[in-house]
DNA sequence: TATGAATGAGAGTTCATTCAT
DNA sequence: AATGAATGAACTCTCATTCAT
């Protein structure tokens, strides 16, 4: 078991230093040989994770495609993301309403990642495939729709197939519980 | 300040039964005397708080109007709610995808909550109101779009009134990105 | 249950004056209304306990008959005691050993106690009926010897019945386990 | 002072694992890093304690001599090991009476030394030096009066030699208080 | 005479961190 | 580069005792 998952498991504080030593299978002292604390450990871990999401994310925006193909890959890839790395998500959403002392730098690096997906949001906008909404509120809607969702399928599945769940999802962003597409 | 304020600005961890006693202007042994253990004293204050959620949210679905009506005053009535009641809406989320101790008992709560708003789906996608989207998929995706979006709100309003910024969260929510209103 | 049952089912240090207080159904208050304190209840419930044997023993002392007849009665006396209030006899061995507090007390108890066996021996010796042994070492021998095997009697019956215990006991303190009766 | 001395000078409940550490020059948290809590560093003690005695009794056992010797012998080192481990004698008499929690694992540290007593007085009955008394009475019997004379011996010792004591206690054993030796 | 909510000193325990090896 | 025994500050929880009613 990898040090991330102990701490996606049980949460920061009800996961010892020990702990992340017996399943790294080091003595504890080698820990605080490579990182100065056990919080920055932590951090360490959710950077290196996140980093990875950012890396398949950037090159959909770099990628070919107008602004309605890159979304769609974008939430394809972040519902993926959020299923392969379970564990990192919920340390993530933990952490962002979690205690005032790490906020400051978790949300650096969640605001780089919302940049991402604000930056599809006003070029959609801007060639006229998205309607004009506020980027900054649609943004974080479609961060917290995406992941509270996934995280609950992946709690209960409830009969879903993935690909099923993901095609709701999309419909759920693109067109929401009522809107159909425009008359061309 | 109130027991559920300090938790809410601290976290359940870096809040010491000392502050609460502290606040709340008791000895700390007068906590013990009404609650079993902290995390009890924890859980009895999120659950005080979630109640009046649900109450505001039970007067609805059980009022007049259809489907549609319901969901906007729905909506308006959660997003005034964590509005107001944001450090229980940051406890919920940040212990819902918290430690694993605590998941069950607040899942129980929570899913009290998001059966009334699937019953307005399913109302509205049986009168035709609403696409037949999986009600167990976009149940959580309003949740979490309406939570996420509300708490970064409070964090940076970016300039809008909240008039307008609910209204984007209702269309969002209604017709997505993309969607418009169905010709009659 | 009465008071010194629960403390001699759990000690007196894990016994609480709130299960006290259940136990006799009065409030907590009411006890401290009645005694200084919880020590001074259990000093109060103990003299209550012990001072019925010293009333049996005292009537054997008193009564008819030479040492060895004495002695007998004395003994089952004790078993019996032993057996009947086995919870005061166990707080009485356990606090004896016990912490140096209650020593003074409670040595003070035992030795009115000890004294009558040891006026029986001393009769007896100046008879002949008993052996020229040092009366400060046979009284302790024999209190060790009786309470010891009957609480283990009472732990673990072994098969035998109560007369049969008796007897053995009796046997083993007048010839040890080897001697015989004198030849006349 | 060692661990166990303060133990038995003040009682388990009321020896603080502060007062541990100051004897034993150490710091709190190391007495937990040895030891899963208190009681179990407390069981420890005592073990270790015993398994003395055991180890000077299971040496007459199986040495050589007749039971009457052996037994002599033992007495000997148990009234011996009593006084110069008097603090081990006073916790596991106090415990052995105390709380119910400790009994069972105390019972069978003392189970194992009661076993080789009981050993000897069945050689000593096959062999007819021992009249036929129930063992089971008999052993605790034994246990009982060493223990408690020698207790009271140390407390106060009642102008006899140690040489005096320790005849008084043989013959208490042997012959009891009335008995004689059988004319051969 | 009786109550029981409130108290607070003090206990056991945890665990991130250090440092001699 | 790695270790793990030792640390001690800080925490949760207990419970005998008090006192206003």
């Amino acid at each position: 078991m990898k040090a991330i998952e102990v701490f996606a498991e049980k949460g920061y504080h009800e996961t010892t230093v020990d702990e992340i030593a017996d399943n790294l299978n080091v003595a504890k002292g080698t820990i605080y040989y490579h990182y100065k604390n056990k919080k920055q450990l932590y951090l360490a871990l959710i950077n290196e994770g996140f980093a990875t999401l950012k890396g398949r994310v950037f090159e959909i925006v770099e990628g070919s495609g107008n602004a309605e193909e890159k979304l769609k890959r974008l939430i394809q890839v972040q519902v993926d993301f959020f299923q392969e790395y379970s564990n990192i998500t919920f340390i993530f959403l933990r952490e962002f309403y979690g205690n005032v002392i790490n906020r400051h730098e978790l949300t650096a690096i969640l605001n780089e990642y919302l940049d991402l997906i604000a930056g599809i949001l006003n070029e959609g906008q801007e060639n006229g495939q998205f309607r004009p909404l506020e980027t900054e509120v649609t943004t974080f809607m479609i961060f917290g729709a995406v992941a509270v969702s996934t995280l609950n399928y992946l709690h209960q599945p409830a009969g879903l197939t993935p690909e099923l769940f993901l095609k709701n999802v999309i419909e759920g962003i693109f067109y929401g519980i009522k809107g159909v597409e425009r008359q061309k």
